[in-house]
DNA sequence: TCAATAGTGTCTGTTAGACATTATGGA
DNA sequence: TCCATAATGTCTAACAGACACTATTGA
């Protein structure tokens, strides 16, 4: 008899202006491997909760389901379940011992199904990242306009142009300045803003063929 | 013991120019159910398609993971999951003996799981379908630029602008014509056309803070 | 002073939506 | 003939992207 069900969370965060995720640091010969539990006891995100805290020392500030894998047909009856769930934690997070954060560029190797669930779990980042505010959440409570720029650049993959990413900004009423300044080096110091989104105007969304074919 | 995991099919067809879910007629005494199935033994697109199959007599022709359901608290130790599925047939696919079409506005009385699962699944349809080519399942394999419209707004949920609308669609060049003609009633008649996407030019999406908020 | 970064104002090409008009069938 | 629907052309307001400029710090 199998089929227990296991829980699987890839934890993301951004270090050092890349996205990385969290990895349990491999024994004696094995390989790192995504935090994971088997499910029951609690909820699922009871389980995830309780992983990233494991794992990083504070409690996620996003969660998401992101896919169900199904263990290779090692086990022709009653293959058991993989529950990928995929969750944020803001920039600066330390990874606890025998934890480190992993850049997604740069992947130790992992189990095949695990390195399938980093990449679902990435895609559902992106997918959601305009639905919810997935590139606040990997953010610290207060962030400056580049720091929010790089974020959603980097789950974007491509680069914004910075007097339209502001101006989109503004017109949603998303932010709004704490009065604080922040210098960073050399250039002028950077004002620092807040996730305060005022009213959802009406939220419609335009038909995009482009994105099909 | 409990811990087997449960397919469930959220299939999904326009009828009467309304979406509509299939499900298993209610037995004396019981509520109607959406088609389900014990994981193990084939793969779960598998499960999906032969659900579907056995609904409405032919396979699916689009499939997507929509959600993981956790059976209520119940069982305690090892509560069982549900791995939610939607599914797509073509416009004027009927129903098979024991099955019947019903349309989400007016859904029969379902076991509160259930309904969770359809919400999932048509959320689901409407996040894939400017990713993935939803509408275009939904419809015959020959259709009229008025069926492709009414099958879009039906999935957003708003009216579209006509003309900006096949504006859209040449530009983004994904049907082309049959040369036949169709006449519907009264007016001019209409070109039917094919789903026929010829490039993918970059897909390169905006950022949408509007939906945010 | 120079270099580097933050933040803003203006212009322009693109495009979504509104409106009007033509085309072509059935009643 | 009238009516209903398909299909297309033109106009306009909104907006994304480009560019240039000012502002403010550290070296």
């Amino acid at each position: 008899m199998t089929s227990g069900a296991v829980i699987e969370v890839v934890g993301c965060a951004i270090v050092d202006r890349h996205l990385a995720v969290l990895l349990r640091d491999p024994a004696r010969g094995t390989r790192a491997s995504l935090p994971w539990k088997a499910h029951g006891g609690t909820s699922i995100p009871g389980s995830v909760a309780s992983l990233v805290r494991a794992g990083s020392g504070r409690a996620p500030t996003w969660m998401s389901h992101a896919g169900v894998v199904v263990e290779g047909a090692e086990h022709p009856s009653g293959a058991a379940l993989t529950v990928v769930m995929v969750a944020t934690v803001p920039m600066g997070t330390p990874a606890t011992e025998g934890h480190h954060w992993a850049p997604v560029a740069t992947l130790p190797p992992l189990a095949p199904r695990q390195s399938a669930a980093v990449d679902l779990a990435i895609a559902t980042l992106r997918d959601r990242m305009d639905l919810e505010p997935v590139a606040f959440r990997l953010l610290p409570s207060a962030f400056t306009l580049t720091e929010l720029q790089q974020t959603y650049e980097l789950l974007l993959g491509r680069r914004l142009h910075k007097a339209s990413f502001r101006r989109a900004l503004l017109a949603a009423s998303l932010v709004e300045p704490t009065g604080d300044w922040r210098s960073e080096g050399r250039g002028r110091p950077a004002q620092l803003f807040l996730y305060a989104p005022r009213r959802r105007r009406g939220a419609r969304r335009p038909v995009r063929f482009e994105l099909l074919g």
